[in-house]
DNA sequence: TGTACATCAGTGAACGCGCGTTCACTGATGTAC
DNA sequence: TGTACATCAGTGAACGCGCGTTCACTGATGTAC
């Protein structure tokens, strides 16, 4: 991606320096989430001195701004990417979509729960956190065309099903739950994938 | 409570510094979330060298536990005292009192967002964590006893509708709903209630 | 093609800050006799 | 009831650290003529 273009220093000027420190703030992101977001060690991981970020940044929250931009595109990435399994049902189908989404963000809360605290760490609303919401819609779309959610249900059911996946990657990530063993992990988010499914049936 | 039992200094020893230092520390957290939980800080408001909180704790991490403990204390409370409108029917009033739950719960999260952040901020489980937890346990007892919700389903109800209420008190204190018009808000409340009702009726 | 010069993208030193923690200390308290 | 003394609960100075940011600077780049 262009953030992580690395341009080999050729001399005195760098040629990609906003892209390798957000690059470095990234990674920085990823192992301490976004406490760990520093801008004098993003700097100093790439090589160069922490005021050579002032010609870029503006300040310190503005790289920031520009992790969780890029954190918030790579959940949707991941939400996009879960597989869905096929079904020859279009009920059946349209809710495989829907509990594929939320398998994928439950994927990335708990594979990058650097990144999925540095998303969702306080309101700093980016442009980026949109699109996961998106597929979402799109999702509740595919379902009321299904027949599976009446249409007149469409729409107060669209921030409950976020809730409630979000819900549990905070509990499996960063809560109560973070402790369980994975296999029992597993069995929340398929008992939760049930919840929603009955929630949403007519 | 004893957390916050005053007692005017009277000349070199203080009295009761631990609960002074925790009440000090509880009121940042208040303010700034678990972030501004800082010992120096909190000595300084009870008028006390900030070395004198090493008589009484470790170190400032068991400070902040102390804080966590008390604040998950006060989640629990607000469930509990969150009023229960009354139902002739015991399935009605099974359910009403599991969204009374639930409302106490945002609501705590919506007036003190910084303890609300500190009770889950990492996972640090404390003692308490587990209290609101059973309150949540009794409520879906009360709703087998009544006939809501069949036996063989009560395990698998417990983590999604906890998970549903987290994610939503998420969302609106530090994530994306945040920035909602209060009576927005009111509605996903709402909203959200209903998709749980219909999630455990049979 | 060569040169003057504005602009751009870096540098290094320094500032001010506040933190958690350690150390050797001292004043206050309580207990044994 | 008085006193010696151990223990307890404070103090103040200091350490080491790392942060974000400012400042005046300098080397590199690109453009106008």
């Amino acid at each position: 991606m262009s953030t992580t273009a690395r341009v080999t220093r050729k001399g005195y000027h760098h040629g990609d320096l906003s892209n390798a420190l957000i690059g470095a703030a990234i990674e920085l992101a990823r192992v301490g989430g976004p406490e760990a977001i520093v801008l004098r060690e993003a700097a100093r991981r790439v090589g160069v001195s922490a005021t050579s970020a002032y010609r870029h940044f503006a300040s310190h929250h503005e790289l920031i701004v520009a992790v969780k931009d890029h954190v918030q595109q790579e959940l949707t990435r991941a939400m996009a990417a879960e597989p869905v399994p096929p079904h020859a049902e279009p009920p059946a189908q349209a809710l495989a979509r829907l509990h594929a989404l939320g398998r994928g963000y439950l994927r990335f809360a708990q594979q990058e729960p650097g990144w999925f605290r540095a998303a969702f760490n306080h309101e700093t609303p980016t442009a980026s956190s949109s699109e996961s919401f998106l597929l979402l819609s799109d999702a509740l779309d595919g379902l009321v065309t299904a027949g599976v959610l009446p249409a007149d249900r469409r729409a107060e059911v669209e921030t409950p099903v976020w809730a409630t996946i979000h819900g549990l990657a905070q509990l499996l990530v960063d809560g109560p739950l973070s402790t369980l063993p994975e296999n029992l992990k597993q069995d929340t988010i398929e008992q939760t994938q049930h919840f929603i499914t009955r929630a949403l049936r007519e």
